[in-house]
RNA sequence: GUGGCCGUAGCUCAAUGGUAGAGUCCCGGAUUGUGAUUCCGGUUGUUGCGAGUUCGAGUCUCGUCGGUCACCCCA
């Protein structure tokens, strides 16, 4: 490649979303902004940058965000470790525990924006993605797991999306997992010639994750090993079926997945995702859990907490198939001029007009007359508002209606900003 | 990190190893002041990059970079 006049290109996995996306984008963010403060999520904004060790602490140190997809650097100036947040929850829950947010009881709470993770990026994943979260701190009780869950049924409507359907497990509390996994390991090992590669890799660091394997053979020797369920005790079972109940009682359909394992260390008891078929792979466009250890592993009074997160381009992704994209947005106006003082009385015209509330575009970069023609009716506006030498001349404008066959009349200069709603109303009726 | 497919004009795509093209977009004109329809004309490229084979490479080979999909993992 050419040093000098090679083009600089946006980083692998990280994309610039386009005017012609944004629409959509804004409009998805909208909906979802005014859904989670409907439900009492209030919002909170953290740095996508922190210390590394907070995630390694919250993710945990064997799992794959933390072994090979942060983009973690030691800082030049003052040699710190930092990470890019590749993911929301750790950084709520340790801006909650350092401002001391829980001290007047619960806090339901909300946040959006970028995350980064080293992946190679592929449909429906990328190195930057954008994601909603919200998390609830404070209430041990299934009916806040319930009610995320809930939440989000009732979001995919207003979204005009379908099909996404909801799995659902229980994975118990620490012990109850250590309890589990140790015979686990020992049945995985008492099997161990038929494990491959990677499977013998995730034994010990990881081995609910084996069995997810999609080998033949090991998922023979995943389907003999013993279930998490067996042991589960009374307190996890019972926060499941409270769970189970209220997502029946709201009439939330779900499918329990025993395998169902998230691949972050500090959930417990709940988790789930939302999935589609429509998206390829990538399919998980929403996934969350309980953490109730959490704010002791980061240092903090213990507190329970649960919560999810949205893919937002996932979920933008699905907007489209689905027909959802708004209408691209009409400037009430369009100001084309054209000779001798025509700009000046052209660009005090607009001014006034946006001064009114209106929506007013001002033709810009010259051209002929027909080029600001054509370029004020692809700009989508109502009205041209036509300033020539004529118009100046008798202090008036020509006030033509672009979608229609033609209609155009002349206004004095004077009656224009009185009289535009009027006009407007009329062409949009 | 591994693998399949793909890189030609801003965009969508053509071009039996033999002079790089079309549509669209944009600009101008038909209408010296009127868009969306019509007609005419015009601009647009180190064929991703670098080597190799060949008289000759957009085309074949290798490398490299990028895109895409999948594995893996997850939002």
């Amino acid at each position: 490649m050419k040093s000098e006049s090679a083009a600089l290109r946006a980083i692998r996995g990280m994309n610039d979303v386009l005017p012609a996306d944004m629409a959509l984008w804004r409009s998805f963010g909208a909906i979802v902004e005014a859904w989670l403060e409907r439900w009492g999520y209030r919002a909170i904004r953290m740095p996508l940058v922190e210390n590394s060790a907070l995630f390694r602490r919250a993710i945990g140190e064997a799992t794959d965000i933390v072994e090979k997809e942060m983009y973690s650097w030691r800082d030049a100036l003052n040699a710190e470790e930092l990470t890019l947040r590749p993911e929301g929850t750790a950084s709520c829950v340790r801006a909650a525990i350092e401002h001391s947010l829980l001290y007047d009881g619960p806090k339901r709470l909300w946040y959006g924006g970028p995350m980064y993770r080293h992946e190679r990026p592929q449909k429906g994943r990328y190195r930057e993605f954008y994601q909603y979260g919200a998390e609830v701190f404070g209430c041990p009780g299934p009916d806040v797991d319930a009610e995320l869950i809930v939440m989000c049924a009732r979001l995919w409507p207003e979204l005009g999306l379908k099909g996404i359907r909801l799995e659902l497990n229980n994975i118990g509390s620490a012990d109850e997992r250590s309890w589990h996994r140790a015979d686990l390991v020992k049945h995985l090992e008492a099997h161990e010639g038929k494990l491959d590669a990677d499977a013998k890799r995730r034994m010990h660091s990881n081995p609910l994750r084996v069995l997810d394997s999609k080998n033949p053979m090991v998922r023979e020797v995943a389907a003999q090993a013993p279930p998490l369920a067996g042991y589960l005790g009374e307190v996890s079972l019972a926060h499941f079926e409270g769970l189970k109940q209220l997502l029946s009682a709201a009439g939330v359909e779900f499918t329990l997945n025993p395998r169902l394992v998230r691949g972050l260390d500090y959930y417990n008891l709940t988790v789930f995702e939302w999935i589609t078929d429509a998206l390829g792979a990538q399919g998980t466009v929403c996934g969350g859990g309980r953490y109730d250890g959490l704010f002791a592993q980061l240092g903090g009074k213990p507190a329970p907490g649960v919560g999810f997160a949205m893919g937002c381009e996932r979920l933008v992704a699905l907007m489209k198939d689905c027909g959802s994209a708004p209408a691209a947005p009409r400037p009430d106006a369009y100001v084309l001029y054209q000779g001798e003082g025509t700009l000046e009385y052209a660009f005090t015209l607009a001014d006034a007009l946006r001064g009114a509330g209106h929506s007013v575009v001002m033709n810009a970069g010259g051209g002929s007359f027909k080029s600001q023609m054509k370029r004020a009716d692809a700009s989508g506006a109502w009205l041209a508002l036509i300033v020539g030498e004529d118009e100046v001349r008798a202090g008036e404008i020509s006030v033509k209606n672009l979608r229609s066959a033609g209609e155009q009349q002349r206004i004095g200069r004077g009656r224009v900003a009185g009289e535009f709603a009027a006009i407007l109303q009329k062409v949009k009726a």
